[in-house]
DNA sequence: TCTGGGGTCCTAGGACCC
DNA sequence: TCTGGGGTCCTAGGACCC
């Protein structure tokens, strides 16, 4: 038996949580560069806003309907987050954080009653931190996923299914009937692991709706789709097939990718911040024990503006050692944008990708006699004093040189609200 | 004028090996 | 003139997720 939790419209709530003043308006959390809606309130989605409306096509919406768009403030996110998933924590035995906003929670067999704890967690949440949620309960995760849409809908489509299934929807404890008739209101595309494309072919084979699916042959959807759909069917039918995961593995590859705040056409604020992705990424790196082997640099103008010349090059540079140096990363960073770059394009964005990755273990020697790059404690030793230093005193506080932060390459953020809960000085004030 | 960022997994096809 | 079969590894591309 597996719970999920998820945060209604989490950024949107986050933020709401702080400016009270923002309840029952239509509000947007936009991307990075203040580029498209990440998060809508429900009352911007009554305007018609989508998932990823850009900004632009949306913004006489301020004045037509008092439509406020904020700037992401993912360290305000990642803290609100940390507070709910520790709540969240307590509604079984185990718990597989999802994403931001989500989290499984596993091992409820031998939990008595539930639906009522699952209540009371919600509660808890609501009540110490401020966020509304909402749980899915069900015999798999993709069932509990479905059942976590039942809980919204029940909550915000007055109507659409029975009010006891509102923010709480155990569907192993609904009627069989019931059962079905949640797999048959549920669109195939709006099933967990079924996106746009899958969704459209199914609809070819006249598979439409979660019932539907629930039904096909699972080996059909294995020969015709891929062992993925096939797990899907199963889990649809009640047999898990997606276990809980306890600990994040380590992560495959790291990148740090931006679009730029204007276009940039030349080499030096490229190379600039390129040194300062390359940056971030080594700390993303050692911050969870690895090294990387290889670096992927590249840099592409905008896909949207067709009148501007196409540009769009990477180079991957192999290290001669695997490293987690962030002096080595940014020359090889530096290298490859050299590498790439032709004057004359409008450039949109740019990344650092880190790849190759491996457990940081014990120090291993280069081969090569005259392998000039510093190596050993030393350098390791100035790296941890650095990520210390940073992540005591803030993000940037020292920096390589060739990556401080100070060209106009840096994305625009022109309506973000203050860190309230990780910065003294931004801490709000309560008054009577 | 203005369109995000960071991941994962699977599959097909080619190279290579015995 | 005749020209196998099975396996692994790697990569690129597609699809998905939030």
């Amino acid at each position: 038996m597996y719970a999920l939790l998820d945060g209604n419209n989490f950024f949107v709530s986050c933020e709401r949580v702080f400016r009270p003043s923002l309840k029952c308006r239509p509000v947007v959390v936009l991307s990075n560069n203040d580029g498209c809606a990440i998060a809508r309130s429900e009352e911007a989605k009554a305007l018609g806003i989508k998932m990823g409306a850009p900004y632009f096509q949306i913004r006489h919406l301020h004045d037509q309907a008092g439509l406020v768009a904020l700037s992401a403030n993912f360290t305000l996110y990642g803290d609100m987050s940390d507070r709910m998933h520790g709540l969240a924590a307590g509604m079984g035995p185990a718990q597989e954080i999802y994403s931001i906003d989500e989290c499984f929670i596993g091992g409820l067999d031998g939990v008595r009653d539930v639906t009522r704890r699952a209540r009371a967690i919600r509660e808890r949440i609501h009540r110490g931190i401020g966020l509304p949620t909402c749980v899915g309960i069900a015999t798999t995760k993709t069932l509990a996923k479905l059942a976590n849409h039942v809980a919204k809908d029940a909550e915000r489509k007055p109507g659409s299914y029975p009010v006891e299934l509102a923010q709480v929807c155990n569907l192993a404890e609904c009627p069989p009937e019931m059962q079905l008739h949640v797999l048959h209101q549920t669109p195939v595309g709006d099933v967990w692991g079924v996106g746009r494309r899958i969704a459209r072919r199914l609809a070819e084979l006249n598979i439409c709706t979660a019932l539907d699916l629930s039904r096909m042959p699972p080996a059909q959807a294995r020969d015709q789709f891929s062992v993925v759909l096939e797990r899907t069917v199963l889990e649809l039918r009640g047999i898990p097939c997606i276990p809980l995961e306890l600990e994040p593995p380590p992560k495959q590859q790291i990148a740090c990718t931006r679009s730029f705040g204007m276009p940039i056409t030349d080499l030096p604020p490229l190379v600039e911040a390129v040194s300062h992705f390359a940056q971030r990424a080594a700390e993303k790196l050692r911050a969870q024990g690895s090294r990387c082997g290889s670096l992927l640099v590249f840099a592409h103008s905008s896909p949207f503006r067709t009148n501007d010349p196409r540009f769009s090059e990477s180079a991957t540079v192999q290290l001669l050692q695997p490293s987690s140096d962030t002096a080595v990363l940014v020359t090889a960073a530096e290298r490859g944008m050299r590498k790439i770059y032709r004057p004359g394009y409008r450039l949109a964005k740019a990344g650092v990708m880190l790849l190759d990755l491996s457990p940081q273990t014990r120090e291993q020697s280069s081969l090569l006699p005259d392998d000039t790059t510093t190596t050993g404690r030393d350098q390791s030793a100035l790296m941890e004093a650095m990520d210390q230093i940073n992540q005591r005193w803030g993000k940037g506080t020292v920096s390589a040189g060739s990556a401080m932060k100070s060209g106009d390459w840096r994305m625009k953020q022109e309506r973000r609200t203050p860190d309230y809960t990780t910065r003294l000085e931004d801490l709000p004030t309560a008054r009577a």
